[in-house]
DNA sequence: CTGTTAGCGCATTCAA
DNA sequence: TTGAATGCGCTAACAG
C-alpha cells in the first residue's frame, strides 16, 4: 500500500503453475500449441495476481510499439485537432495509439519532435509542416532510416517516400470568388494568412486566377496577408485592415473559419449590413461558421476524412511487404463550398 | 534505400572503435569515469554513425518512458485541448511527452484506456473522468499499483492517492448569476448539460442559491438540462427549448460557451435584443465568445493554467522519495467573470 | 504440448 | 579508466 509495487510478471505466473515462462506466453497469447486446461490455469492465475503484459517489453521484443507519432504545428486550431481526431479514429481500430506533439509553428521544434519520435517510441510518423519549414532533409533523414511517414494539409515539396494528403487549396478558393463573381460582386477583398505557407499561397493563387479569368479589377487595397500567429494578434490586424480601407468592399474571401469570423465581427461593428452589403466567406468550416449570426458560408474542408485517410495510409504502410521502394501516395480530398446566410 | 535498415547501435559503435559497449554507453552519458579523448572518439562515431538511441530499451532498462498518458472525454471540446496545450507546456519542460486518448464520453472507453495505459507505457496518467464515470474502482486499481494519477475537471468523488484539480463550479455559477440579478434581471433561465455530470450539478447549485438567496422566483419552464453530446444535437435541443416558452427570460446563464453562443443565435433569430432585452452569459471563455457579435460575457475558467497545474503536480509525484503514502492534493483554481457586449 | 535458450538495446554492478 | 557480465520482461526459434 505503501511502497511502490512489484509488477507481477510472467515469470511470477510460471513458478507459481510450476511450468515454463514459455508456456505461460503462449498459454496468454491464445496460442493453439498449448493445452486448453494449461491456458484455463494460466489465465485464472494471471487474473487472480493481476498480472498485466508489461508494453515496453513487448515492444522491445516485438520492434513494434502500437504508437503512431502525430506532429501539428498548434493545438488551437480545430482544424489539427479535427484531423487528430479522424487519426485517433481510424488507429484506435487497428490498434494503434497516438502521440501528439506540436511544434508550435517552429521549424526547430517539428525538427526536434521529429528526432525525438526518430529514437524508436513510435512506428511511424504523421506530419503537418510548419510554414517555417522549407528544407525537409530532416524528414528525409527520418524515411532512410526506414520510418514510415505521412504528410498532411502544408506540403510545399513532395518527398521521395512519403505520402501526401491535402485538398485542392487553388481549386477551392477558385470556386468560392467565382461563386461570388458570379453574384455580381466586383470589389472582392481578400483575407490571407502566413504567405510562407504553401497552403496560403495557393488559396491566394486560387482567388487571383478567379479574378483574373472574369475580368475583375484587383484592389491591392483590399489585399491582407495576415501575419499573427495567434488569435488576439489576428483580431488586431483585421480590424486595423478594414478600418483604413478607401473602397468598400462587397464581398471578403478569407482563408480560414477564424478570419472569416473575425472579419464579419469587425463589418458588423463598422455597420455594414451582411450579406446585403457585403458577403464573407470563411475556409475550413468546423462548427462555428453555423453558430455566428449571419451563419457563414465557408469551404468546407474534410478534417475529420483527412485524419483517417492519413491514418489509413500510414497504416497500409506498416503492413506493406518490406519497405521496398515505397511509392509515395499523393491524395487530395474534395472540398465544397457550404451556402448559408453571409453571402 | 530499400529495405528497412537495421539501426545502429551501441555495440556497432563499440566494435568499429574496439572499445566496450559500456564504454560507448558511459560516454554518450558524459559519464566523468571515462576519460575526454575516448568520449570525444565515441561521440564523433555515433554522429557519422547516425547513431540515434533506442527509447524503447533505455525504458525497459530504466523503467521510466518519459511519457504521461492524457485521457479527456473528448477532442471537440476546446477545454480539453487548452489543458492538453498546458499540459504539453509544463511537461515539455521537463522532458515529458504526452500521449492523449479520448474516452469519448464513454466509461468503458474511460476503463481500457486506463487498463492500456496500466501496461507500462506511461510514467503516470492524468484524467478527467466522463459523466458515465460512478464508480472508481479502476482509477483506485491503477494507484494501488503504484502508478501516479492526477484528476481534474469532473471530479465526482475523491480519490485517495489521486491530486484533484478543478474550478468552485457552484461559487462561479453563483457570482454569474448573482451578477444578473444585480442588473436587475428577474426571469434568468438556466442552460445546463447532462444531469450526470458533477461540473453541470454543482453549476446548477450555484444558480440555485442565488435564486434563493435574492429571492428570484425560479420558473421550471426556464430550465434545461442539455442532453446532447455533440453539436448539432445541441442546437437543436437549445432551438426547441427557446421556441417553445411561454415566459420570455430576460437573461440567460449557460454552462459553457457552446451553450451560450447557441442561445445567442437562437434568441436573436426568434427577434430578441441582447443585451437589452435579454442577456446571455457562458461558461468556459475559449475565444470565441470575444468573436461573436454581440461578444458574450463569460464565466472564464482558466484551461491552459490548469493544464499546467495537473502536469506540475502529476511529476511533483514523480519525484517523490517513494511513493510514501501519497498525500493527495485537492487544488482549485480561479475563475473570473469576464464582462463584455452581451450583458 | 512444453521447456530451454537466445536475443531485443541499453544501463549498471562488479572486477580488473 | 575500461571491460565483462547480468538484468529489464517478453518473444520466438529450436528441441524434445
Amino acid at each position: 500500500m505503501t511502497l511502490r509495487k512489484r509488477r507481477v510478471k510472467l515469470e511470477d505466473i510460471a513458478r507459481k503453475l510450476n511450468i515454463s515462462i514459455a508456456t505461460v506466453s503462449r498459454a496468454l497469447d491464445k496460442n493453439p500449441r498449448v493445452k486448453l486446461s494449461t491456458r484455463d490455469k494460466v489465465f485464472k492465475m494471471a487474473k487472480a495476481m493481476g498480472y498485466m503484459p508489461n508494453q515496453i517489453a513487448k515492444s522491445l521484443s516485438s520492434g513494434k510499439t502500437n504508437i503512431i507519432g502525430v506532429i501539428i504545428p498548434r493545438y488551437d486550431e480545430p482544424f489539427f485537432i479535427e484531423v487528430c481526431r479522424g487519426i485517433d479514429h481510424y488507429a484506435r481500430e487497428y490498434d494503434y495509439k497516438i502521440l501528439i506533439s506540436s511544434s508550435r509553428n517552429s521549424f526547430e521544434f517539428e525538427r526536434e519532435n521529429l528526432i525525438s519520435f526518430e529514437k524508436g517510441l513510435v512506428d511511424g510518423i504523421i506530419l503537418s509542416p510548419t510554414h517555417e519549414t522549407e528544407t525537409f532533409v530532416h524528414i528525409k533523414n527520418i524515411i532512410n532510416k526506414g520510418i514510415p511517414v505521412v504528410l498532411f494539409d502544408n506540403i510545399r515539396e513532395e518527398v521521395q517516400g512519403a505520402d501526401h494528403v491535402s485538398i485542392e487549396d487553388d481549386k477551392a478558393s477558385f470556386s468560392a470568388v467565382e461563386f461570388l463573381i458570379k453574384k455580381g460582386k466586383k470589389r472582392i477583398a481578400f483575407i490571407g494568412g502566413i504567405k510562407e505557407k504553401k497552403v496560403f499561397q495557393d488559396r491566394y493563387k486560387g482567388y487571383l486566377k478567379a479574378m483574373q479569368e472574369y475580368n475583375i479589377t484587383i484592389y491591392e487595397e483590399l489585399i491582407l496577408h495576415c501575419d499573427s500567429l495567434d488569435r488576439e494578434c489576428e483580431d488586431a490586424e483585421i480590424q486595423k485592415f478594414f478600418n483604413g480601407l478607401s473602397i468598400k468592399p462587397d464581398a471578403v474571401f478569407t482563408c480560414t473559419d477564424n478570419y472569416g469570423l473575425l472579419t464579419m465581427k469587425t463589418l458588423l461593428k463598422l455597420g455594414y449590413k451582411i450579406p446585403e452589403e457585403v458577403s464573407v466567406i470563411g475556409f475550413g468550416d468546423l462548427g462555428l461558421g453555423e453558430v455566428f449570426v449571419p451563419s457563414m458560408t465557408c469551404v468546407a474542408q474534410p478534417s475529420f476524412e483527412m485524419g483517417q485517410k492519413v491514418a489509413e495510409l500510414l497504416i497500409d504502410q506498416f503492413n506493406e511487404a518490406t519497405d521496398v521502394n515505397h511509392r509515395k501516395k499523393v491524395i487530395k480530398l474534395d472540398t465544397k463550398l457550404v451556402l448559408r446566410d453571409s453571402t
